[in-house]
DNA sequence: TCATGTATACTACCATACCAGTATGGGTCA
DNA sequence: TGACCCATACTGGTATGGTAGTATACATGA
């Protein structure tokens, strides 16, 4: 029963730009939601928001609707939108998924990586390290994406990845809240290693087990994280997004 | 520079059904384009679809923005809608994820299928076989989506099927095209045999394999498509839904 | 003949208005 | 006191109006 917070946590839309509004309330709201400034279980009315970031309902609404699909937002008809609590099954859902998908493309990225990529691949590995010397926790989780995404694009996996990101987005707020815990990172550099050790050896076997073992690691803090914070998780039996 | 075929080619909305609209009318609009009364390159456009549908301008225009994120659509702002060619390039993308996902979806079927449950599959498989021997075609198509797919259900495996059927669209023009052609069902049924055989043996690899078999036959009959319907498909030499 | 400027008829995008359905809170009555 | 009813204030879904931008046909001129 508590009220309005006076916590809009929207930054406003940028107005200098041709892009489509409802595509940035899209990324803005997507924003807010994985990095928790709306928590699960709550509700966010399309007015609203379009008060609060100065645009009509109707971007908020195409915005909303994307929101649903990606499987953020939960909308109910004519009773109200609701940002869709962290479900385990669907974390472990998406990550089957995620495993599935980026263990083919480092097949592929074994059988084909050049000398040049592999460097390049290095040379990511190196800014990681970095980051984590540096305790840079937010930079680490750019340049964690940004690996991913760069063995996906290499072998001209561009569709592929983007379903990576689709499914993904059910993983990033458990991301974001082992973020804040000292987590292992120096291990997850040492595993981004040892795939990009695979692929160097052209070795796909390999690289789908190093995959395999690093994106199963989700799966370690998942359990204390729910015990943590137990109001942001849906323990429901059986669920989906309806 | 052709005129209107008055050719609508749109079934009317059920009118009678509080599910709202915007899907309904999505659902017909991807159904039109997959079986291709909506031919690839043709400009469609929200008022008249509307028109011809008998709604307004609002769910047609949340359709479409489905249909573009689904890859079947390419909204130009202020320039029209547009039915995207098929690219040989996305039904490359898209068999590579969908091989991803179903292979890891097999190889748990292998590990955990009950006995009740691959009885079950081999119902379907003399099922398939009748519909091949009736010439049927499009039952056949029918029961071949729905062994997919029980094969993913049985095992839990219900958002990776989600993310099947989202990647499969790309292919289903092709496999429409291919499907008024004398294609070799009898083959796919031996496939799909093949795969179930496998699962009952437990044997995860063998599963995969089948499975991977399975899926590349689409490959095989995509350049003679390509050769036989050039003006269907987009010969870019990349590209993407941009 | 061909290049160019312009009027016009589109397009999708955004804003606004209206509608049907739902939750809620307070008042009524047993 | 408690169960019920109804007014009310929301919600999202749909319809419609207005605007900026684009393609095209056509007139104009060299």
């Amino acid at each position: 029963m508590e009220r309005d917070q006076e916590r809009p946590g929207l930054r406003p839309i940028d107005m200098d730009s041709n892009e489509p509004v409802a595509r940035r309330v899209f990324r803005e709201l997507r924003r807010a939601i994985v990095s928790m400034v709306f928590l699960p279980g709550q509700a966010l009315s399309e007015q609203e928001v379009a008060t609060q970031l100065g645009v009509s309902r109707q971007p908020v609404r195409e915005a909303f609707i994307k929101l649903a699909d990606a499987g953020l937002l939960l909308i109910r008809p004519q009773r109200g939108s609701f940002i869709v609590k962290i479900s385990v099954r669907q974390v472990f859902d998406a990550r089957f998924v995620r495993e599935a998908v980026e263990m083919a493309v480092v097949a592929r990225a074994a059988a084909e990586a050049t000398p040049r990529q592999i460097d390049t691949f290095r040379t990511a590995l190196k800014r990681q390290a970095d980051a984590v010397k540096a305790r840079d926790n937010v930079r680490f989780m750019e340049l964690d994406e940004a690996f991913h995404r760069d063995i996906a694009l290499s072998v001209g996996c561009d569709y592929a990845w983007r379903v990576v990101e689709e499914t993904k987005i059910q993983m990033d707020r458990v991301r974001y809240l082992s973020m804040a815990d000292a987590t292992p990172l120096g291990r997850l550099v040492d595993q981004h290693t040892a795939i990009i050790d695979a692929i160097a050896a052209h070795d796909p076997d390999g690289a789908q087990s190093a995959m395999r073992t690093h994106l199963r690691e989700i799966l370690t803090s998942l359990p204390e994280l729910e015990k943590r914070f137990p109001a942001l998780f849906n323990h429901d039996v059986g669920d989906a997004v309806p």
